[in-house]
DNA sequence: ATTTATAAACGTAAAAAATACGTTTATCCT
DNA sequence: AGGATAAACGTATTTTTTACGTTTATAAAT
């Protein structure tokens, strides 16, 4: 039985989600079979076996592809998941072997987060085909295999990269609000901050960028824009080398 | 061909050593064999196929013990490497297929850095039977496969973990100085610090205690021993969450 | 017993960054 | 004109970081 996929290696993505309130997590709903048991978790990650010669990171894009139409997001690879047992329910390597055509021994599953600033086109563009549905980062169901230890994982990457890189950029609009910003962060880690001081950082921040430009068509006092300057914050991190022993 | 070892993954270890005055690197002279020509690199990274249903970091741990005759060292996870054409000298293919006696194909290889603390004793007990000898981390010569990228990704990883993370505890004495905790610091991160600073930092840190030893036998001032306390750690971090936006 | 060599230990003033905390301002809608 | 809503702003205090030279403890040599 010889396919084009690569039976000892996957990929998993945890998919974020910010739509300028809460997070989310793209699940997919696991394409009915006849033999799944109504009580079963019948939800997973968006994954697939690697094809044979492809690169990790390619089958990531392939995957998110695949689900949500889109290209170019931010993927990173977080951690692999490697335990002999991984693949334990017997059921869902049934369906694993039905969906690829292959022989399922041993399964590697290297994992990926990937962030996506949710408007409202995206959020409609999801591929319904697949059964692709956006989730609360709160309210996550049962997932099969070993996937809600992933997410979890998942999760607690965003939040450590959050506090040290400049990835909540790719969450937000390309023009943002200060209070967006720290919205993400509150949302994100589960704090709540002080909004001066909050401003105050960032417009101390030469890679938070000013626009002249601001919000419109709302009923309130209308907030500056921003964007992220990347040049800049090279220059920033080459200066500043937080250290702690 | 049937063995014991999984030919499609393998593990690599970056395995750093650190006497006190120099950055160290675990490197393993490959066997001779015959049809290697004279001008061929022929040192490399240690390493190894995954045994069926072993679990990587048991390989990693395996591979260590193999080569150090250490147990319960510091080892950590830092990256794959999975490029399709990683393998692509044939003649070190041959070689590893006359190793391990599986034919090999694609070979995707997980990445580990391990820390070791470089006292006399444990320079001596490296397996010479299997060459392995410690390098300078600054004369570093070419090595098989995709190794020496491995190796720099590898030290990018300590530098980044060690500003970040208690981790530079592992290569020095459970009682250490002051002087030679800054040395590790200067040596690793390629720096020089201020000494007095630096001092006055470590000490206002709760988790680095001073001890009520000095050293013993030389000719001149002895310092203050120190220990690294894991709980004091724990409190610290829970509390303080530096942060960057 | 004194000197010498070596590395350890120490303190302070100035600058920068982080914190705590309430009021005013711009826009749209009625 | 008034009301609702969210944006924008400043200052005093505390904490942290930085820059910078001298004294002290030990063993070895004389």
């Amino acid at each position: 039985m010889k396919t084009r996929f690569n039976p000892h290696i996957s990929v998993d993505c945890v998919v974020f989600g910010f739509d300028l309130n809460e997070l989310k997590i793209l699940l997919i709903n696991r394409d009915s079979v006849e033999d799944v048991k109504p009580d079963k978790n019948k939800i997973k990650l968006p994954g697939s076996l690697i094809i044979r010669f492809e690169e990790l990171h390619q089958s990531a894009h392939r995957v998110l592809q695949k689900y949500t139409g889109l290209d170019n997001i931010y993927l990173k690879q977080f951690g692999i998941f490697d335990s002999p047992g991984r693949l334990s329910d017997e059921e869902d390597v049934t369906w694993l072997k039905n969906q690829t055509n292959v022989e399922i021994q041993r399964v590697i599953t290297v994992a990926y987060y990937s962030l996506i600033r949710l408007d409202d086109s995206k959020t409609t563009k999801l591929s319904e085909s697949f059964n692709a549905k956006w989730y609360s980062a709160t309210e996550v169901p049962d997932l099969m295999f070993d996937h809600n230890k992933i997410l979890e994982e998942g999760i607690k990457t965003l939040r450590n990269e959050l506090i040290s890189q400049p990835i909540g950029f790719n969450l937000l609009p390309e023009k943002f609000t200060l209070n967006q910003l720290q919205q993400l962060y509150e949302v994100v880690l589960g704090v709540k901050m002080d909004n001066r001081n909050f401003r105050k950082r960032a417009i101390s921040l030469k890679y938070i960028e000013p626009l002249n430009e601001w919000q419109k068509g709302l009923s309130n006092k209308p907030a500056k824009l921003h964007s992220f300057n990347r040049d800049e914050y090279e220059k920033f991190i080459n200066k500043n080398t937080l250290f702690i022993i």
